[in-house]
DNA sequence: TATTGTTATACTCTATAACTATA
DNA sequence: TATAGTTATAGAGTATAACAATA
């Protein structure tokens, strides 16, 4: 229920033609966002988004999502990381990597060979197809990354990785 | 860029002892993440994820999701705002406005009223009780992001939300 | 014909509890 | 007892198609 009762909805007043500068319900023309612009976590967001909205359309000839991707990434540079690790590493939750993990086996882009010292954990280890995949998935992904930030000086891209990891490391 | 440096590790070594550097089928210590490091939208998401994490805790008492803000603030500083330039303001779907939109209205922070100059579209307003909720909730989620990036200084902040906004907007 | 708001729905992503087998 | 990996499942978030009322 309304309770305010501070405009008037069907008041007296101009009702034929006012464009100028009154209106009774008032009609928006250009969005003022400047709050939400000040806000880290709104543009952190937005930007992630944008660069990822071009990332799924970039990588999806590799079969790759971004979690994905990261996934791939950290054992391609890691062999032998366990899934444990993984999700310390990139903030995900062990049960959401079971099936991403098997996906990946059946695809032939991992491997998973017992722990060393571990019984109980397993190690994931690249393909050669796998390898041969993240060296071209990660050239693409760089490339699209220094295209999305063409805006940026190669040191204000600098600037900007370093900082946003002052927030989350 | 300088993406290896850890890659081959292959040293002969391998003995009875694995338990004290080097081991056969490999064991991960501590996981390089430098590659994913230096991708802007990897970075992005994980900064924004953190704040976000904290802005749920936060904002638990008033109610309110990083979306319910979002929008609730756009309506806030943008009296008579219609749900389909929300949705061009904030990157979002109309479907998945309306029952946001019906929920703010059944919680009485906002009044939909008919819009001026077009009979398609309602305008939306904050209710006298939602103006006194996002004053609050926005000085709230200023201080949590003041203190989220405190590693940040103010010309830091200042810069990194500029370079941000080059990205996406 | 194009646009606003809406319904219904499907798909994805993320989160929680509980089980097993090893340590 | 604690940890690695797994299973099952629930919930939230995001997506598309189609429709009615208005422009």
């Amino acid at each position: 229920m309304a309770t305010t009762a501070k405009t008037a909805t069907r008041s007296p007043a101009a009702r034929k033609s006012k464009k100028s500068t009154e209106a009774t319900t008032a009609a928006v023309d250009p969005i003022d966002t400047t709050y939400l612009q000040s806000l880290m976590g709104y543009n952190a967001r937005r930007a992630a988004l944008s660069i990822i909205e071009l990332f799924l359309e970039r990588l999806a000839p590799y079969g790759l999502k971004p979690v994905d991707f990261s996934v791939m990434s950290t054992i391609h540079h890691n062999p032998g990381v366990t899934s444990r690790q993984l999700c310390a590493a990139l903030n995900l939750l062990p049960p959401n990597l079971v099936g991403l993990i098997q996906s990946l086996e059946a695809r032939g882009l991992i491997e998973r060979k017992p722990h060393p010292h571990d019984g109980r954990a397993v190690g994931l280890h690249p393909t050669d197809q796998g390898i041969a995949l993240m060296q071209q998935a990660e050239q693409t992904a760089s490339d699209l990354e220094v295209e999305k930030t063409s805006r940026l000086t190669a040191a204000q891209r600098k600037t900007l990785l370093d900082l946003l990891q002052k927030i989350y490391l």
